[in-house]
DNA sequence: GAAGATATTATGTCTGCACATAATGCCGAG
DNA sequence: CTCGGCATTATGTGCAGACATAATATCTTC
């Protein structure tokens, strides 16, 4: 049976990679397709915005709704946290609490967080490990004005996971990148000083007040994988 | 003036991200909260779907909404052509083709793509150019099959866009990583053998089909980045 | 012919209603 | 007490109609 608006989706998407309807034409308005198609506007404007935050077509008021020129494609990656992510490989998560102390942050991790350099921040390093074997090196900055006023035990839970818990949905940014390993990462990943490590960059804020930038080494093999 | 499922969007996540609604138990019922927001009920229904697809609740016919208990955080990432991505940088794009021959693949690339390995694909090397500066290596195998009779010529228009332009809204599967670089790699880019290099590799499919599977090398400082 | 006001139009959102669907949990048969 | 079926219920989807919004196209005026 047709009908259903993920059908419409479907329909719509065939006429497009099969070039029935090329790049940057404009396609029926909803009130035509909802005609062809034999159903309510409704239905079809919800096939449409998906496609639509998909990228595979752009719409305009007034102007209509036309096939993307250069389908910027747009794909979801999920970010859990560390200690499901180890589980999710059928390995034991354990993990380290390394350092833990105020220290006034670099000045390109200040500026991120949109905080003056002198202002002390919490400064930690948890090295996590899947079946005992580091797995990944998290140096974290921390804003104290977000902890409750008895500092909470991270070395019972980790910082990460405490985040989540307590200070959640917040918004933020995340950057992927690759690095040669520092000494320090070297040293505490047990991997030669200069191998290429896949880097995680992410910083959080709630509500304008910087809560955390975080920076992940990850060991060699790791990758972030995802479907279109 | 509140009202709207973007506002309403906005106090769901308020009510969680302030613990009033904390982790893991249920919310109101769509309708309940209609009835507070003094809205209809498919406008909470149209707030939640969005939060539900954040990945923020979690919603179960019958069960009802609940907060998601270990917020797996979903991230989109856009993944443009190359050219498009040099030129929003501000820097004009370029690009070599080094080879282009017909090779049976090494077996992780055909089985990635389902094919036999002794069928030969097409083999091709390009490099890209930001104001002339090695960009991106690229490396790619494709499948003959889906190339038209007379085959385009790839030093005028990139393979990459080729693709997009004529085989587009494919599916496929994208991941990151890290990896020192190759010698080839190395010499094409212009670094230090071992470098550490952002990998990107995609391989796609239409209609159980396989297109083609490609590697990207980036130049060291490439990042990639989004918001949560 | 250029600039500004106005009409037109396709999408964006909302309402109120209806029925479908998938779990849950209760209830009764054995 | 256990198992299977059935009623209940919250979400999922759909429809028809309405108004809002933004952008385009047209018309008017100078």
């Amino acid at each position: 049976m047709i009908g259903g608006w993920e059908d419409i989706r479907a329909e719509v998407l065939r006429r497009i990679s099969t070039q029935e309807w090329p790049a940057g034409v404009l396609i029926p308005t909803e009130e035509a397709l909802a005609q062809e198609f034999g159903c309510a506007r409704a239905t079809v404007s919800r096939a449409l915005r998906e496609l639509a935050q998909a990228g595979v077509v752009e719409r305009r008021r007034k102007a209509g709704t036309r096939v993307a020129v250069l389908p910027v494609r747009r794909a979801t990656l999920e970010i859990p946290v560390i200690r499901q992510e180890v589980q999710a490989r059928g390995q034991a998560h354990g993990f380290q609490l390394l350092r833990a102390e105020r220290l006034a942050p670099p000045v390109p991790v200040a500026s991120r967080l949109g905080l003056a350099a002198q202002d002390p921040l919490w400064y930690l390093e948890t090295l996590h490990l899947a079946d005992g074997q580091p797995f990944v090196f998290e140096t974290r900055w921390l804003n104290p004005a977000i902890l409750p006023a008895v500092m909470p035990d991270f070395t019972a839970l980790s910082v990460n996971e405490w985040l989540v818990k307590n200070v959640s949905y917040a918004s933020g940014d995340i950057a992927f990148s690759a690095a040669a390993a520092t000494a320090r990462e070297a040293e505490v990943l047990g991997v030669a000083a200069g191998a290429a490590l896949f880097i995680t960059e992410r910083s959080t804020w709630r509500a304008e007040a910087a809560i955390t930038f975080v920076r992940l080494a990850h060991a060699p093999g790791y990758r972030v994988q995802t479907v279109v």
